[in-house]
DNA sequence: TATGAATGAGCCTTCATTCAT
DNA sequence: AATGAATGAAGGCTCATTCAT
């Protein structure tokens, strides 16, 4: 459950394809108004807001938004998949060339949290809004969200393969744990008045999973 | 961002009963009402359900609830702050006369996941209803939860300062990340298909904080 | 449409009566909150004042209202017939004795504003809170209210029988702008920030109506 | 307290059809509303009335009542604001040219009775409908009222000044006193089950003020 | 494509009234 | 007679979505 930043846009169609090529109107402005929902979105809380603020803050007229979008609820999870997708391409490719479990390991907790880290509006979707009703975080769960602790899952079994970690904890168990881990650290710098790096954390939470507090 | 506790089903303890007997059952009808908010808020989401609804399971008029609860707003704070003051203080019990560090860390971490376990509603309502927006958040992180986070701190920092455990990582990081730690377990569990018990798996994360992966 | 105060209570039934000689609560009680249905009206206007509201000003419960008064629109007409009631007579006694029409009807209008004046809290709910919904009004109007402007308007019928008053104009005519050049003293009176003497006013309107502007 | 206005019936007048072919329909519908209100809250009352009816009555959905009021009591206060500024201005062009100051004070007596002798469902608002609840009344007496009155009361000094009127009486407190003759005239009209001409008793009013009833 | 006026279903909350005690 | 907890109908208002232009 978590996020980064947006980037390539997921077009409609081909035929809207097309016209974007021609104008790069089309797609950007699906790319404008997820944006802007973003910030609206973070700002009023996913059910105070309403389509127009989405809409104004965009530049668009509400009408407008639903050519893009099918709903409202579509807005928010569109946001979340996308974002998704980049995370876990992002954390691909971070992992090409690191072999060592630990730095794999340290590269997708820095990655996770640099990415909240560097826009807070997006962090504040993630971690909050997004976590809307059952039916909401079913949806998520099922995907993206699969697919990204998987990633942290297979991190974590490489290492154990390797012998560089220990078997005698599940793989998924870390995952989860881990994942749980840098999502309260998120959780608490968003809610947290006091402004510091949270991308800076990461090692500190590796450390502990790696190394553990025994002495 | 989480939850807890309910332990003793509260339904007319004897101790209860005697306290209704001497005022009438006005606050159990508080407590009927919170309960059944508790289910209805868990199967249809928070926003979704409507008070009527509530006031239906709990077989009172909709006007009634506004005898007990200012708003809708409040029954759900109430469920959380009613439940985090009791897995507070079921903590501190369990914690009396448990000396060795691991041990004190070890049941904190099982009564957490107990307490979700049991109450598969009172889960869902805090794993994911009781996340709305911001100012809930902020609402809630506020009070009990920075006790509920305090008692896991403490828990780590007097096993620094007994020695067991490593000061090279800070105690509050070690109590978000556990705490989070947890808090994704139950999610999991849950938005998971499978039934498995939840309250086993505490025994695997505290291992895992305390040993780490590192062979 | 005015009043006065509140003094002989309409008793509710025979053995009703009996009750009262005994302990003298039973309609004690009718006037009791009647008058703190004056108070509260006043102050929150009727519509936004809760039957609740009065029962408390009144020190009772808010069932116990519901033995005294069939409904809370009851509750208002009460006050107004009531008062009407006295009125009428308490005009019928000044008018004993009194034979110049000229004074006859400075009597009248001197009682109507010193009524009001004298208790603001009724004449806020006189001026204001009974002229609710026609429906409202067509009941007032038809019953005492003719029986009020039927005083006025013999006192002008009197004076020009007796060649003291012009024949010119109708009689019922001039009942009803005096009563609304007194109404609108009193309106004038209760939405003004300054505290002047209501009653003081009486003998101007009434110089008017007896002289005119001509000169 | 009181009313008056809309003279010249203003559905689509050539002039603002020419302003609505250049901004579209949107101030119509404000005035198509607002038409519709004045008819449902003469028949149900103010309080009584629902929005719903009002926007049936107006021929658009309840939503679409909101896009033009801000609430179901700004429909009801711009009736009276819209109408007073129509009737004060209408009062003014009546008295340019007339300088007799008895023929002054029949002018303006003579259009308070014949607006609202014009439109019963209008004269019903105005005469009870809007004195509801004292902070109505207040807000409404501070406004446009007062120079309702400013009116009557200039209309009266002029005549005192040109010594026409006697200056014995205060001329304000003529305004008042004439204003709220008439304003009963309109009152009892309205609730009388006869059905005659409101405009013609203006003449008996104004002698009555101007002759006084000494013989 | 874009607009934004219009829609109308939906819901929290109030409060007059009832009734078991 | 008195209580006051309980009732439940009722309605103002919001806002996601549509659609004529």
């Amino acid at each position: 459950m978590n996020v980064h930043s947006v980037s390539t846009m997921p077009t409609l169609s081909s035929a809207r394809r097309v016209a974007q090529s021609r104008n790069g109107s089309s797609s950007d402005k699906r790319e404008i108004i997820s944006k802007a929902a973003v910030t609206v979105f973070a700002q009023r809380g996913f059910f105070n807001a309403q389509v127009a603020d989405v809409a104004r803050a965009a530049g668009v007229a509400s009408g407008t938004v639903y050519l893009y979008f099918r709903s409202k609820d579509e807005i928010l999870t569109s946001i979340f998949e996308r974002t998704m997708k980049e995370g876990i391409s992002e954390g691909r490719q971070a992992l090409e060339g690191v072999t060592d479990p630990v730095e794999r390991l340290r590269s997708l907790a820095r990655l996770h949290l640099q990415r909240l880290g560097r826009d807070r509006d997006l962090a504040v979707v993630f971690q909050i809004e997004l976590r809307q009703s059952t039916k909401f975080m079913e949806q998520l769960s099922s995907s993206q969200l699969r697919a990204y602790l998987g990633q942290l899952r297979d991190a974590v079994s490489d290492g154990q393969a390797s012998g560089a970690f220990t078997t005698r904890i599940n793989s998924t168990l870390v995952a989860k744990a881990l994942f749980g881990a840098l999502d309260e650290m998120a959780t608490n710098w968003i809610l947290s008045k006091r402004r510091y790096d949270l991308a800076s954390e990461a090692d500190a939470v590796v450390d502990l999973f790696i190394h553990g507090l025994a002495t």
